[in-house]
DNA sequence: ATAAAGTATGAAACGCGTTTCATAGCAAAT
DNA sequence: ATTTGCTATGAAACGCGTTTCATACTTTAT
């Protein structure tokens, strides 16, 4: 494939005035623009981009970093992410993790190796002192609370305080809480104010998907001791329950309050309870602050959406 | 920061005896070998990706074209491909389009560019053609079915008929179709397919999620000529028109029966009648197909799933 | 003992666009 | 008439790792 200097050689100029007339910079004359051009046509030349990256020291691409690209929760980051990128001609890589250390490395070496203008870690494994170290290859932002990085995030600890208080209020006492992975900060966020406000404790873990939510009703309908309400992991999940209950005869609210998170179209549809995370913001707002000079921790607010299921 | 020069300085060899240890070429004595690792370790230094990849004439990046990645159907597909792209360590380069011509080009122009090893075209607006002009500049995939490039389908066409007949034997008469959008290569098929076996018409456009199920609904209960069953878009769509026949009091299936596209888990836990569509399998056959030399089309079955809506 | 094969290493070219610096002509300002 | 400033253009360096080619020394095979 033709190069710059073949271009060059073709138009009868150098390569300076090449590279200026493919970047359209000023200062070249209209006829050697227009035999550039020509060269360019007739060559079909068109640039190499790692070439462009090598000698730019920027690839304008920003990596994405997230356990499960399906999971809505995560998708709607990741869509929030893009929708912004698309506005600066930025492109994604995206770096499925499934909560794996390696893959989460591979992501921060990639921004070492500059193959990475950002990166944005929607949700991690690795201790934040690793991602951290890397920070000094280029901007990181985090979608949860932290202090030495950039980061947006949602108070979950308030939002449960809010939806215990919330169901609390309905009259519900037995309060429950549903959940995926048993770390992570948004998880810890959760436990805490759960812990912190009610005396009992009905925590399911490995709550993701409908099916482990129609798994928890069975799970608990076998025990005497359950819980009168729910605190869902997600939309999802709450569907799940609210399917199960059905089946079983379980009343929904009566028996079981649900109050989900995420309030995706599905929680709107079944018209669950649910609490609103401006997800597509959190994205918008990741992007965003990769090209933010200052330390910025941004936090983004949640809202209580009351339907049927409370 | 270091670059390979300097490493080679520093340890007093060549700079190929340094790109021999950093690529575990033999032919190095361990001397040498010792004394530019150290160097490495002691001048902190890392590769620059982009001059390998110049150099290399290779990313390791493959590029995904899809519409929307929040949806089931694509981000399904891109789990598979994420998934195969980690046995190879390659990377996903993501290009949401929307269906915007220019997002399509700009991946295409990613790989003419050679920021990419190949595209993997999960739905497309371009003309055929002007993909195929790309495909001298890097493998490109498509998830439809197309005689000039590599690709991986399912035939939609009979997918149709099947789900009609099905329908036929349990005695529905008035079928009806929901699709999302009125051009692709799969809604064409599709479409061909109903229009064959039925006489009648009960089209809907722009079926997409729960929402447009309720609307479709809505829409069918204001007309006196109505489908007596329906074949759907998706199990998202299926559970919307399941959920506003149910408020409705339309009984499902005698006075509508449904059979939907995917069989994700939402359409197993509502117990909707389902055609299975291998889009995980989907996502992996088209990455594998990337890196065949031989011309490929692959076809991968689809199964009728019956459950209690048909 | 001699040819053949393998080990080890470095110089230089290659992949290729961008950018700085120097140079030179020409117009506007003093 | 002279300085200042802009327009135009090219040579060369820069970003940086990989790879080919030539060279030279060891071994192993004949």
């Amino acid at each position: 494939m033709a190069n710059i200097r073949d271009i060059a050689k073709a138009a009868s100029v150098s390569v300076s005035t090449v590279s200026r007339v493919l970047n359209d910079h000023p200062y070249v004359s209209d006829e050697k623009r227009k035999a550039v051009m020509e060269a360019v046509e007739s060559l079909n030349f068109h640039k190499n981009l790692n070439a462009v990256h090598l000698s730019k020291g920027k690839t304008h691409v920003v990596g994405v970093v997230l356990p499960y690209i399906h999971q809505p929760f995560f998708s709607l980051i990741l869509n929030g992410i893009a929708r912004e990128a698309s506005v600066t001609h930025s492109h994604i890589m995206l770096f499925q993790t499934n909560y794996e250390d390696d893959k989460e490395r591979e992501a921060l070496e990639s921004l070492k190796g500059k193959q990475l203008d950002g990166l944005i870690v929607c949700s991690r494994t690795l201790p934040l002192s690793v991602i951290k170290s890397y920070s000094k290859h280029g901007p990181i932002v985090l979608c949860e609370e932290t202090s030495d990085l950039q980061c947006v995030y949602i108070d979950h600890h308030s939002s449960i305080l809010a939806g215990i208080e919330h169901l609390k209020q309905s009259g519900y006492r037995k309060i429950g809480l549903t959940l995926n992975r048993k770390s992570g900060t948004n998880t810890s966020q959760r436990v805490t104010a759960y812990k912190q406000a009610c005396s009992e404790e009905f925590v399911f873990y490995n709550a993701l998907n409908i099916e482990d939510g129609e798994e928890i009703v069975r799970c608990i309908l076998e025990n005497s001791s359950r819980p009168d309400a729910l605190l869902v992991t997600n939309d999802y999940v709450a569907a799940g329950i609210l399917n199960e209950c059905r089946r079983n005869g379980v009343v929904v609210p009566d028996e079981l309050a649900l109050l989900s998170y995420d309030n995706q179209h599905l929680a709107e549809s079944l018209e669950i309870s649910s609490v609103e995370l401006p997800l597509l913001e959190m994205g918008q707002e990741a992007f965003k602050l990769l090209s933010s000079e200052k330390p910025e921790k941004r936090e983004l607010p949640f809202s209580l959406i009351h339907r049927k299921t409370t």
